[in-house]
DNA sequence: TACAATTGCATAGACAACCGAGGTATCACA
DNA sequence: TGTGATACCTCGGTTGTCTATGCAATTGTA
C-alpha cells in the first residue's frame, strides 16, 4: 500500500533515530529494514531516505563513519549523538501525542 | 504543542472529512473545533485550512453553499459529496495502517 | 459613541520536503 | 558478458504549510 506521502513527512526523522538508537547502520539497510518490519506498509524511498539523512548530520542529530563492508562494497554507517538521543525521545512523545490528537479527531461520531 | 509541519501534513484531509461526516461546517468553524477538541494539540492555522478546503472542493469531495448565519454573517458551508464519502473511509482506514507502521517502527528495541 | 476585538473569508510568497528519474561503482552469477 | 543486486548520491517538479496581510461585518467595552 502506497500512502500519500503527505503521511510520510514527519515520520522519517524518529524512525530513523529510533533504528539508530541501539544499533549503527546505513541508509541502503535501513531502507530494506523498514520496509520488511512494516509488511511494504512503508514504503521508504532512496531519494527520501538520503537528502534525510544528510540533514540529520548537518544538525547534528547523527554522525556517519565509512566501512569496508568485507566484500569491498564501502558503507556509510550512521549512529546518534547525544543530541540525537535527546531529539528521539522528544520526536517519540511528539508522535504519541500527535497520533492520539488525530485518532481523537477520526473517532469522534 | 507546536507540532513540526511535517507531521501536520497528511491529517488535515481526513479529519476535515470526518468533521463533514455527519454536520455542515463552516472553515472558521473547524479550526475552532480542532483546537478545542484536541485540547490544542492540534492547532490549525486557517491559512492552512482554507486552500486544503479549496483543493476538496476542486477534487470534488466536498462541495460548499454560502449562508447567512442569522447574524448577518456570511459563512460558507462545506458538506461531504458522495466521493467525500469514499475518500473519507478510504483516509480513515490508511491512517489506522499508517500509525500501526510507525508506531510498530517506534515500539522496537 | 468610539475603539478594539472577534468573526469569517481569502491570497501571496517563503520555505521545505517527497519522489521519480537519473547517475556512479562494485560484486555475484549464469 | 550481461543482468541484477548492492550502495551511494543529486536534481527538478510538484505540492503543501506557515507567516503575513488584507478586507468586511459584528460584537464587546469603556
Amino acid at each position: 500500500m502506497a500512502f500519500s506521502s503527505d503521511l510520510i513527512r514527519g515520520s522519517i526523522i524518529p524512525i530513523v533515530l529510533k533504528l539508530l538508537d541501539h544499533q549503527e547502520m546505513y541508509g541502503y539497510e535501513m531502507v530494506k529494514v523498514v520496509n520488511e518490519r512494516t509488511d511494504g506498509t512503508l514504503q521508504w524511498k532512496e531519494g527520501t531516505l538520503y537528502p534525510a539523512l544528510h540533514k540529520l548530520e548537518s544538525d547534528g542529530l547523527i554522525r556517519s563513519q565509512w566501512q569496508d563492508g568485507g566484500s569491498g562494497r564501502r558503507r556509510k554507517y550512521y549512529f546518534l549523538t547525544r543530541r540525537g538521543k535527546a531529539e528521539l525521545s522528544r520526536r517519540t512523545s511528539e508522535w504519541g501525542q500527535f497520533s492520539l490528537a488525530v485518532n481523537t479527531m477520526l473517532a469522534m461520531g
